[in-house]
DNA sequence: CCGCATGATGCAATCGATTGCAAATCGCGC
DNA sequence: GCGCGATTTGCAATCGATTGCATCATGCGG
């Protein structure tokens, strides 16, 4: 920039005025310095600018991995949020930094706002870290998480409406007749314990006996499935239907039972989770309950820079929606049976 | 940092010292200086220490959209791949600024580098750029992107080998029998052309007529799939299989394709390309060629990471593996039917 | 007891911008 | 011709570290 000054025969603070768009200076000036900017392909130094400036215009993701076991980024969802998030920060003029941390480090990310690396924080993932977000959120970082609303919550979150998307489903499966629903998920991670009340309060309404054994613990991977198929043919007396909390562990799960000749609908009905692209292609098409990373990541986004601005506005719950398309009652468009 | 040195006794010389690992330190002022450093949870604020010794950890992955079209990022390939890549670089010590530009604006991606802003760029995505890539290239931006190997290239890229991809995915067609077999794709996307020549390769090699009207362009897109089992079915003469280039094409196909009651693989044999994560679980389980996500991110980042040394490692072509499932011959132990 | 090698620390310049305040310039009316 | 307000521009301090070089303390041999 001192060069550029010297050679347009003004000084440093004119060069930086003209080229950040400070009103005070003589237009043609700008003008001239603008144009010699260019041809010299120059162009600000933005470490220097945010450090004197103390503006930062970075947003950092974060997402855990599990302690220890080092597993990769797969998650459909998440990675579908990952790319709104980048778009709809991209919108707001905002840089995004992806970053990947131990659960158990989490804390340590409270250093990307302290070091000035970004201005703030998306928290994004299946996690059981409510304290050490807690811990974060404490420390005055600017924060938010996707996720379900918990007690004693100091940060605030942005997620579906799990205990809804929870009743809906189960309440599509029972409406169709089906009577023994199986419900597979995690629930040690919050959300998915939210799916199951709503689960729970969908037989409550609709008078049908919630039977425990028909509750399945797997985790959110294709694995998981598989093993679920497994699990359910083995019991004593069979279901008729299956939520899945995720539309991943719904596919695996429903491959699993076609391989043993089990048929979706007609034998057992599927439920999934998340809506993700291809639930509409599977076979058959994926009854589930959508949740929009669309409008997920812009309330992500949106709250946490209400939260860079000053305001704190309250957690919020993501309306979800039922999709019906083959997987509890064969389409007559669709069925190719 | 000043207020620290002050309680500590000390000067801000030997606080940096300290806390950046410097030799030249006494052990026990460092041990004083870090414990005092936590217990005031202070650290160094990386922006200036950036601006001061012009050392940059971090890599903008680019991911440009169409101009015009502001499509979202949806693609589950080039998800994976960031996924994949968030993994490899942080493992690394870096940090990943994930960007999203127009590709029109593809030059101005070069300001990320000439501003400070990171040291490198990773270019990913479906596009026909490639002039673009080379002036970026041309201006000294350290720069590897994902994809084909062109003609006068003066950037490096990573990429699976297309030619053989095709030529395996085809080959794998023709020997269970077929005669006719669909391509699907965008041919004037480089990748995609060199499937097709691999397509064609294959024909050759096994002594078939490939059959010009059976090359249909389709965008990546689910909608690409749907329109393409329309065009095949109103086909006057039928083919008996199809090699789509992505997975995500296959399975919008088949699933078009089983809404017309046509059977896959029994009438018409499918195989996909890139083998995503819900390939496997897809009814019929998808055959396809994989390109493995986290290959070509180490294989990216390995690249860049050189070329920042300063070394210039040539360009890399990734092997392509042909994943049998069951949508061309149906394994006996999987078949509902 | 002195000189010197060695290791630890401090001084001050520097990275490349931004910005409050002062100074310079200009135009215009009296 | 002078004074004054309005614009433009420049000076210099500042953001928060890093680092070459000088200085200081220490220990040890002579």
């Amino acid at each position: 920039m001192a060069d550029l000054a010297r050679i347009a025969g003004v000084s440093t603070s004119t060069v930086s005025r003209a080229l950040t768009g400070h009103p005070r200076v003589n237009p043609e000036t700008r003008l001239r310095i603008e144009a010699l900017a260019r041809s010299l392909d120059y162009s600000i130094n933005s470490t220097a600018a945010a450090l004197r400036s103390g503006i930062n215009q970075t947003i950092a993701v974060v997402v855990p991995y599990e302690p220890g076991a080092r597993q990769s980024l797969t998650d459909a969802f998440f990675l579908g949020l990952i790319g709104s998030l980048a778009d709809v920060l991209t919108e707001r003029g905002y840089q995004m930094l992806l970053v990947r941390t131990d659960a158990g480090e989490l804390p340590g990310a409270g250093l990307l706002v302290r070091t000035g690396k970004a201005a703030g924080l998306v928290v994004i993932g299946q996690w059981h870290q409510h304290a050490q977000l807690n811990a974060l959120a404490a420390q005055g970082i600017p924060l938010r998480g996707w996720g379900a609303r918990l007690e004693g919550q100091r940060y605030c979150t942005v997620g579906s409406d799990n205990l809804q998307g929870g009743r809906l489903a189960t309440a599509h499966l029972l409406r169709s007749g089906r009577r023994r629903v199986a419900f597979i998920g995690d629930v040690s991670l919050p959300e998915v314990e939210q799916r199951y009340q709503g689960y729970l309060a969908a037989h409550r309404t609709l008078h049908v006996p919630a039977d425990p054994a028909l509750k399945l613990t797997e985790p959110f991977l294709p694995a998981g499935g598989l093993d679920a198929a497994q699990r359910l043919l083995a019991l004593p007396s069979r279901c008729d239907a299956v939520f899945a909390c995720s539309d991943v562990l719904a596919m695996a799960l429903i491959s699993a039972l076609s391989a043993q000749r089990v048929r979706v609908p007609e034998e057992i009905a599927v439920v999934g989770y998340d809506d993700v692209q291809l639930a509409a292609y599977f076979s058959p098409p994926l009854d589930t309950v959508r949740q929009s990373v669309q409008a997920g990541a812009a309330a992500l986004v949106d709250a946490l820079l209400a939260r860079l601005a000053g305001t704190t506005p309250p957690s919020r719950l993501l309306p979800t929606e039922l999709i019906a398309r083959g997987s509890v009652r064969a389409e007559p468009s669709r069925s190719a049976h």
